[in-house]
DNA sequence: TTTTCACTTTAGAATAATTATAAACTAAAA
DNA sequence: TTTTAGTTTATAATTATTCTAAAGTGAAAA
């Protein structure tokens, strides 16, 4: 991904190029496997690889603009923290709790034979499935 | 369910029948359907429900302690809080973000064709399908 | 260029869910 | 009865997240 992209992500989230906000969407977006993160980890990992250290509501602020943006998807997992997803087509997740680990499942992979209808009046938006595993 | 299983509840929970968890237990177990709460939301129906109230402590204390033994589930629903559900059998939920509602599918209305291997050393504890509901 | 002005960043305060604490209470056991 | 282990409760502490308001930034108007 080139800095062109960044530079659309950002503006396609209503967010100016800041020097911080390119130091998150780089650090998200130019990387070639999904990153799954809790806004924690991000900072974390923001305080490692740069120089300078951005606040933590500036990280909340901007994670929360491209969630709304469609380029972030939140994801449900156990626990307090909110968890952030860089893949945003419809997939499915492994869930290792021993370390808290997310992996992708590629939507081709999981093949759903029979499932329910969606009660009275309600449509079904999509489906998620969770691979909880174990040692 | 009789009054026995609700002691059996406590006792296989470690928890000694005191008039408060035996309270929460009856509101929790004496029913047809299965059950899907909060602690805020149990709280309040609880008030609602009984004349004298429980410390929100020993609601928590209490739920955990069913949860740790087996005669509750937690259930990962978006946002902050934390969901319960009394069916603690392997099954599925359509959600309702409209209305935050979790309803349950029953493991046999669900069929998996196809999911892709454990990765390396781990084996699969458990598939959890999430159909999100809209109008 | 200087000024303006909308947008940003940031530290710290506020909030909300949950967990910990410690004193008063309860009930089973001795 | 007395003892003891376990329990309830109000309240404090903790944790993740959101809010606030003051200071900073930079593009464009004057
Ligand atoms: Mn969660
Ligand atoms: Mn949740
Ligand atoms: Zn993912
Ligand atoms: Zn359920």
């Amino acid at each position: 991904m080139k800095k062109i992209d960044i530079l659309k992500k950002l503006r396609s989230s209503s967010l100016r190029p800041t020097k911080q906000r390119v130091e998150i969407a780089k650090f998200l977006f130019e990387r070639e496997k999904t990153f799954h993160f809790t806004v924690e980890s991000l900072n974390k990992l923001l305080i490692k690889k740069s120089t300078s250290k951005i606040a933590l509501a500036t990280i909340y602020n901007t994670v929360h603009a491209f969630k709304a943006a469609g380029h972030l998807n939140e994801v449900e997992v156990r626990g307090n923290k909110t968890y952030f997803d860089t893949n945003v087509s419809n997939h499915h997740h492994f869930y290792d709790s021993e370390t808290s680990e997310l992996i992708d499942i590629d939507a081709n992979d999981v093949v759903i034979q029979k499932i329910p209808k969606a009660p009275n009046g309600k449509k079904i938006k999509n489906v998620e499935v969770f691979i909880n595993l174990k040692n």
